[in-house]
Formats: C-alpha cells, structure tokens, sequence
DNA sequence: TGGATATATTAACACCGTTAAGTAAGTTTG
DNA sequence: CAAACTTACTTAACGGTGTTAATATATCCA
C-alpha cells in the first residue's frame, strides 16, 4: 500500500525528500504536530528510517530553521537597493517585522524556540551559529556605515545592534505570542487598533529616538 | 503505600496543593517536564484527580503563570522608594531583565510560551489579561510622569511604553533563549563577554537614546 | 557464489495528555 | 432506619509522542 511503489520514483536524495516533508507538515500544522510519525507517513517510509538521516528531531528543528534564515535572507536582499546606510537601518528593520507576521512558525523556530540552540550546543559546542551570525554581521555593517555618517556619536557599534535587534525582536514575538494583542486596547487611543500598525508605531518611535543621535 | 495515610495529612485545599507540586517541579524540572502524572504523584493522588481541579495542562500553566506575576510585582515593590519618573523608569527596566535572569522558566511561562495565552482565549474572551495589564499600567504611568518632567515631547505614552517594554523584552528573550550567547563574541571586542554585563550595556545604550529626548 | 554492507523494517519501551467508567464514602431525604 | 443521591477519587484505556533494539532484505564486491 504505497510502500511497494515509492521506490520508482526518484529518491535522488532521501534526506532532502525528509526535510521537504517536514517543512509542507510544519508550514501548515506548526511544529509540535509535525511529528516524525507524520513526516514518514509524507514520504511512505517507516518513522525509524527518518533516524538514519537525522540524529533526533532537534535535528529537523535546525534543518527548518536554516530553512527560515534562507528565506529571510531573500526577503533582506532588497535592501541592496538602498544606498543610505540610515535608511538601510530603518528599512532591514522593517522588512525583519514583516518577515515575523508573515512567517510566524519560522520566526518562532529561528529567534524564540530554544530546540534549534541546542542542536547547536550539541554539535557546535564552539558557539558558532552561523546563520544568526550573518545576518546580524548584516546588521553590524549597517550601523557602522551609520556611525561613519554622524549617526551613533560616541556609542558603540556592536551595542547599538543589538539594541536595534533587541527592539525588534521584542516587537515580533511580543505579537506572535499574541502577548500584545491583550493590551492593544490600552495603546489606541481612538479607533480599532490594528495589530500591524501597533508595530509599526512603536518601531517609528524608536527610528524617532535615533534620528536625533545625529 | 502512601494513598492511605495521606487523607490525615492536612487537604485543606487540594487545589491549592496541586499547584504548589506543580511549582515545585516547574522549577525544579522546567515546564515540560512537569508532567500531570509527575504533579498527581507528587501529591500521592491519582493523575485524573488533577482534572477535577484543573480544566487541563494550560489551566495550570495559567496559575504557575500568575504566580510569576506575584513574584515579578514583589520585585517591582521597590520602586516605590524611587521618587524620580526618569529614575524610576530606568530602575524598571532593570529589575524587569534582572528578574528575567533569575527567573528565567518563570519569565518564559509568563511572556515567551503561548499556552497561558491560549488559556486567556479560551477563558477571558474579552482579551483581558490582568497581570499583564496591571505591570503595563504601571509603566504607563512612569512613562506618562516622564512626559509630565519634559521628557519624550510630542512622542506618545503608550507608544513609548510598547516600545519600552519590547526592548526589555528583547533584551530577556533573546539572553533566555540563549540566542545572544551565540552572537556575543562578535559584541565584545575585549577579554570575556560576560552576558549579564551584555544585556545591561544595551539597556544603557537605550538609556542614552531616551536621555537625551528632554 | 558467498559474505559484508547499507538500507529499511517491525516491535517495543517509556512516556505523554486526556476521557470514560466504576467504586467507595458521606449526605440527604422519604 | 434505609434508600437514593452526591461527592471524591480510582482504575483502565485511548491515541498519541520520541526513540531504540533487533531483524529482514537487497546490493555490492571479492
């Protein structure tokens, strides 16, 4: 019943067959329902075999999770375009939230689930993680470029990145958690408070409060 | 063998000392270990018994939850001796990240983890969430004393809070989730990068941006 | 052809949250 | 007082989880 025919098809590489099918039932289910019972039942192969092409299921949390910094890093290349080291800033900011609402099971994977880290302490036990590494090494350049500009004076580069991370990383899984969506009501003072536009707001506050660092 | 001589023991309140095994265990163990068994044995109860106190797993994250708050609001008592809005503000930010620190299962329980949210959904459908709400109203107004003393002008209270509070909240998050630890090489560009000392050197980059709007 | 090697399988372990059904004790009521 | 009812708790079970050990099958090479 299926597994008889599975092996005609190509199975050119079985590993990435695996990673495919857990990242179809995680995009749709999340990550707790995606277990390896169900990835194996994806591909028509017995939940075991799944164990010699990944030590355990941290294994498939990381594998997802480069999977989500690939498609972040697609969503940063439009930044290229902006020559303004300043409003390079604003702009990668920017595209980093709307990469949170717009992929929040990645996200969570990636900047919030602690079982991608430990893979990491596992295999990579000398604190490399070379994904987060990129792209805040991204981030890093960009703040240098604006200190080189008169932005920052005074301040330390690496710490105003992570700064700047720090806001909106906490803006992103504030809203995902739907932490903020229980005191919403308190921050619009009139109208319905579109969740986004909250966001957006108090990112704009905080571009605000740099700007004046010039 | 223990289910007999137990109903001698004082059962005032059965409920009361359900959740008191599930504290002990959560902090001991983490959330995830804190299993219902573990809890009913914990009690020398039998693992169904849990549910005639609570509803399921979320109802009892909810509590271990609010206790949290208990604890996070014993902290934030301090304050009160901070006559200084500005002061009292800066002060906030660093007992909410020393909390974080020392309580790092409590803080995830309370803002990181989804489930005590999902209780919210499923319980207080009216997007009340009164722990939360009552520390944000206190931040609301230090930040709203702040403007009163010339601080933030023409900037919004509730906009400054959020973005207050996400900056704090990165800050914790990331530190908890141990996705700083992977960066903080590249952060410190002399000796030993001591994380606590991290998060408190951002925070006061954040303090600088914030002073210097008066 | 025969033996090693890789690959996939079945069966099982030890858990988990949760529900249904049953039991024993205490309380109310006719 | 005895029967009916209620409360508090239990046992047994369902359907799931990640993971490991033991087993079979097919392929390749000597």
């Amino acid at each position: 019943m299926g597994i008889k025919e599975r092996k005609e098809r190509h199975k050119e590489d079985l590993k990435a067959r695996i990673l495919e099918a857990a990242k179809k039932l995680f995009v749709k289910e999340g990550y707790e329902a995606t277990s390896i019972r169900k990835i194996a039942a994806e591909i028509e192969f017995s939940p075991t075999t799944i164990y010699l092409y990944y030590k355990d299921k941290t294994d498939i949390a990381y594998a997802l999770h480069q999977e989500g910094f690939r498609l972040l890093r697609e969503q940063l290349g439009a930044l290229a375009h902006v020559a303004d080291p300043f409003e390079r800033l604003k702009a990668m900011g920017r595209i980093y939230m709307q990469f949170a609402v717009n992929h929040p099971d990645f996200y969570e994977l990636m900047f919030i689930m602690k079982d991608p880290m430990q893979y990491l302490k596992e295999h990579h036990p000398e604190e490399e993680w070379p994904e987060g590494e990129r792209v805040f090494d991204g981030l890093m350049q960009t703040v240098s470029a604006c200190k080189s500009g008169g932005y920052f004076p005074g301040m330390d580069t690496a710490e105003v990145a992570m700064l700047s991370w720090s806001v909106v990383h906490g803006l992103s899984s504030l809203y995902i958690t739907s932490h903020f969506k229980h005191i919403a009501d308190k921050c619009s003072s009139y109208a319905l408070p579109d969740q986004e536009a909250l966001l957006e707001r108090a990112f704009n506050t905080y571009v605000q409060l740099i700007q004046r660092m010039h």
